[in-house]
DNA sequence: TCGATTCATTTACATATGTAAACGAATCAA
DNA sequence: TTGATTCGTTTACATATGTAAATGAATCGA
């Protein structure tokens, strides 16, 4: 628990009362590689902190291929954030891609805690806030630069992750194809 | 101030005290056809409720090429968010595409006001949310249809629009070349 | 009214990228 | 150990899409 009170804590500033309620809506649980945090067409629950492993993100086109949206690198908070405040169906599933240690809590308990405690909404403020920023980050870079330096990137902020997950899931990552991804790099390989 | 309370209280609650602070800090302004809001490199300071009209949120790649990310379309909150968010300087241009009406106010001093107002600061959480749910749909729009389908949505959605500005603000905002558009159109057209 | 400007369309061409299939290396399970 | 499976790469080919330039229509200002 003590990592995930200096997560938040380094996200915006929380009261130990407040933790401490927060802190009883939490349970450890084990995902093994492969397994689901979230599926498709249900209707997300459960919020969670990703204590270890890797978990990806992705949704279906409609000839079933998968897309790749995101990779959660512990820590990080995970769940189906759009589900859970909408209560509409989930679109994205989120499976592990290692072994993975998490706490989870049932959403709708921490939205009753937000009327008592104004820290922790704010604390929902900011977390709100971080996603955004992470969209449109992901959104300029779609947007200004081409695969290779895309790639690149993603090297640079995940250096291990190409070790642990096969090429084809960073290939959808980047929305290009395998195919193509091996071109970038025999490419990147020559110069 | 009756339309932006109204539009408040549609995202969240907010008391009449409330609403009585916050309307203190903004004021009314007119913006013509092509002046901006927000300009790329400043420290965004303002945000603004836009009455009547549409803005557009664009920037710019390394050639100096625009890419169009979003319209704003009255009834709408517009400023360089990230900026305000991250006090980091702006990436994101605001341009009005049409004269228009636009309540002003101070980011700072809004923010000043959350500690005083629960229920603001659930409202700030609510339209973060609401940003992200807007941002992950069009990732998901970006990765799972192609530009034809895209162009059908954003018909439906701003009927309008095609009459009010270029055809290439909108090739821009489908990520593709006005060639492209044109060549989609036409293959509309046909069919 | 007339010339200039803006903009959508079209054409020709080059290129990037996807698809499908084959191949081979590495890994894994029996 | 061996056969099966998974996965990255490569090849061949088709196609989508960008760029550059030309054209023509519409609009605007003097």
């Amino acid at each position: 628990m003590k990592q995930f009170k200096e997560y938040l804590n380094r996200i915006s500033k929380i009261e130990d009362a407040t933790f401490n309620e927060l802190q009883k809506c939490f349970k450890p649980i084990k995902l093994r590689k492969n397994q689901f945090f979230a599926r498709e067409e249900e209707y997300s629950k459960q919020i969670g902190f990703l204590k270890k492993g890797i978990v990806r993100a992705f949704f279906l086109n409609q000839e079933g291929k998968e897309y790749n949206k995101q990779f959660f690198v512990a820590p990080s908070i995970i769940g189906a954030y759009t589900s859970l405040i909408t209560k509409q169906p989930n679109k994205i599933a989120q499976q592990a891609l290692t072994d993975c240690q998490i706490l989870v809590a049932d959403f709708s308990k921490i939205e009753a805690l937000y009327d008592e405690f104004h820290d922790l909404e704010r604390l929902g403020r900011k977390i709100a806030e971080f996603y955004f920023l992470e969209k449109e980050q992901k959104e300029i870079e779609m947007a200004l630069l081409d695969a290779d330096k895309r790639y690149l990137i993603l090297r640079e902020r995940f250096p291990t992750i190409e070790t642990i997950i096969p090429q084809y899931y960073i290939a959808s990552y980047l929305g290009i194809s395998p195919t193509q991804l091996s071109r970038i790099r025999r490419k990147m390989q020559q110069s």
